[in-house]
DNA sequence: ACCACATAATGAAGCGCTTCATATTGAAGA
DNA sequence: TCTTCAATATGAAGCGCTTCATTATGTGGT
């Protein structure tokens, strides 16, 4: 038995091409009885074409439902009206927030976004900024002012306009948006000591590669050096900025001789993570032990009990990001500040340290204080 | 005074380009000696070119600090290996998840991730979609199986390789990767049947333009007409997919004359702002109230009490997509599932019904066999 | 009517790459 | 030494768009 379905295919397939060319905007000029030139103007520059032309170029676009070659008008006008972002992890909301805003202003500016992670591993960066400049992009936003050199310098080199978010600093190349990390731990600290807590832990994410976590760990030892404190290394955790990070470092807590009574975390992830690991081991918080995170995210303040920690503007930064990133390239200035605050919010699982752990006379006032 | 800074500047600008023009395979090619094609070759397929070759184009690159022009390869090359995915949000870590493996399959497959994200708002997706296919990628991703029609024309006429995902259905064009909606409620709305509850409500999101919605819907309503029992209209809330639409929920509820003694919500962040938002209106979790979840995020475990909910492979189904996409491109077939399973995940938080809320004798002797 | 001048439309020259028909090379066989 | 035929290399033709020098069109002033 013939299959004629098979027929009918073979006999079409010479005359009806296969794969019909989609349109180009030669065929829309073409349709609509205009040049090349006036097709392209009046697509980009719609108010310098007469408005008959306009509507005949309109009308053959519908048409033919054309779509332009975004490669093409790439490589002709060397701009995409495309930024690269490139964030570390979206499992972390303080980042799609950033992330969120940064995309809603840039779409508002007609810009798009293309998005990158590297989970914080320091060669890929590199890798993802490459393969985002290779595929063209008007300029770049990046999480934090301390990269790989050759990252500066592939984009000094190409002179993309780079913005470095969440820190601020001085880079070697580009224009930050963020915050002072140094500040903010400082001041969570003090916020910690004033509550009479003496061993004091961090839980901070690789230092290595990433400054930010250098500087809030510096944050917290200048605060407890003031009050004639020591932050002990062996109570420096660094774990990934994850849940799962923060149960680790209540798993090595335990283990400890002599528990800190507070846990000073540098993501709201860790800090809900060591939260749930505390009621595992039977440790109350802030009873036994104080818990504070940083980011501020919308669950901090729904655990049990809620978390204080440091709010983060990340939806602002994201707005100036886009802002700025857009600035650079269009060399306009926007008049916007190049810095944003944090605030300590104090919820519940920052508590007074149990009585009888204070060796200074000045921490048993302050715990007194502060009851 | 004479600013000489100036001075310099403006004689050496004729001189020194104020813009040096990035090497372009062209200068490669010349400074090697070879052939504009031969460097290409020697880029693109290094086994096709003598050693020789090849180590003189590769320290050409090398000394300019040459980065391929992705446009220029598109443009010529007409692939861009590049996907588009597209998603509602990102402050579901179940899209996360998802998101997350698909990029890392596809960078082991040699193809990059573009990102969009529309806020579940319809028009939007079709902007995004339009945009992405604009700026030239060779596959679409997408999440659901219900899209405006454009959307698919778009996708047929251009004929880009289209998946969709977390659903199984006939699409009007691309193919699936996902899981049975329906059943996913139909058995949790069982397992809450089986523990004597009979007013029921849900929490879901918009049903209008989103099919996996009206599917859950439908898989409790049929669970419960099976059990003889009627979904109540003005028990289905439409909330956002978010923390706050979970609450906004139990807000409604606390309204009603009759409350209901279970919360099905389709989203575990759903279900985690219910959770909470009782816990502001002194109803008990389980005692006065179930609540189950969806997704089995992370965080469903750490809740108080830990959530029932449903697990979704949002990974498996991020790794999935990815395959098949790049089997459409390529014309590749990987031997893959196209759809994935949920399971029930009994915690905590759904316990029986409260006593003396049973209006049918099979509820209550259900009740009594899994107290 | 005529010129001057702004406003629009035209057409061609690339943008930087891939690809393919063609030319060159070199090693093996006669 | 001379073919022969693979393996490589070459060079040119575009890919679809923007842009710009140029030409055409039309408006108001005299």
């Amino acid at each position: 038995m013939e299959d004629t379905r098979f027929r009918v295919f073979l006999k079409m397939a010479p005359m009806t091409n296969v794969d019909p060319p989609r349109p180009t905007l030669e065929d829309v000029a073409k349709l609509a009885g205009v040049s090349l030139g006036s097709a392209s103007r009046a697509l980009s520059v719609p108010d310098q074409v007469k408005p008959k032309t306009l509507a005949l170029v309109r009308r053959a676009v519908e048409q033919l439902g054309y779509v332009s070659n975004g490669a093409a008008r790439a490589l002709a006008s060397k701009r995409t009206r495309t930024i690269g972002a490139i964030y570390p992890t979206m499992y972390n909301p303080a980042f799609v927030e950033s992330l969120h805003t940064l995309q809603q202003t840039l779409w508002g500016l007609n810009y798009q976004v293309v998005l990158a992670i590297h989970e914080y591993i320091p060669e890929r960066e590199y890798d993802v900024v490459r393969a985002v400049v290779e595929r063209g992009v008007d300029g770049v936003v990046l999480v934090g002012t301390a990269h790989e050199d050759r990252v500066f310098d592939l984009m000094r080199q190409r002179r993309i306009p780079l913005v470095l978010t969440w820190q601020l600093d001085e880079p070697r190349y580009g224009e930050c948006i963020g915050f002072d990390n140094w500040r903010a731990t400082y001041e969570m600290t003090k916020e910690v000591l004033a509550r009479g807590h003496e061993r004091i832990a961090i839980v901070c994410g690789s230092m290595e590669h990433n400054q930010r976590a250098r500087q809030r760990v510096a944050g917290s030892a200048d605060a407890m050096k003031e009050a004639g404190l020591e932050l002990a290394p062996d109570l420096v955790f660094e774990e990934p900025f994850s849940i799962e990070g923060g149960k680790d470092a209540i798993k090595k807590i335990v283990e400890l001789k002599e528990r800190p009574t507070a846990l000073i975390c540098h993501t709201d992830l860790q800090a809900i993570g060591a939260l749930h690991e505390c009621g595992v081991h039977g440790i109350r918080v802030p009873e036994d032990m104080s818990i504070t995170g940083m980011d501020d995210i919308e669950l901090a303040a729904l655990m049990n009990p809620p978390l204080t920690t440091i709010r983060v503007p990340t939806k602002e930064i994201g707005v100036l990001a886009a802002r700025r990133i857009v600035g650079l390239i269009e060399k306009r200035t926007f008049d916007d500040p190049r810095s944003v605050r944090c605030e300590v919010v104090l919820r519940d699982s920052l508590g007074n340290a149990p009585a009888g752990t204070q060796r200074t006379p000045a921490a048993r006032k302050s715990r007194r204080k502060t009851a």
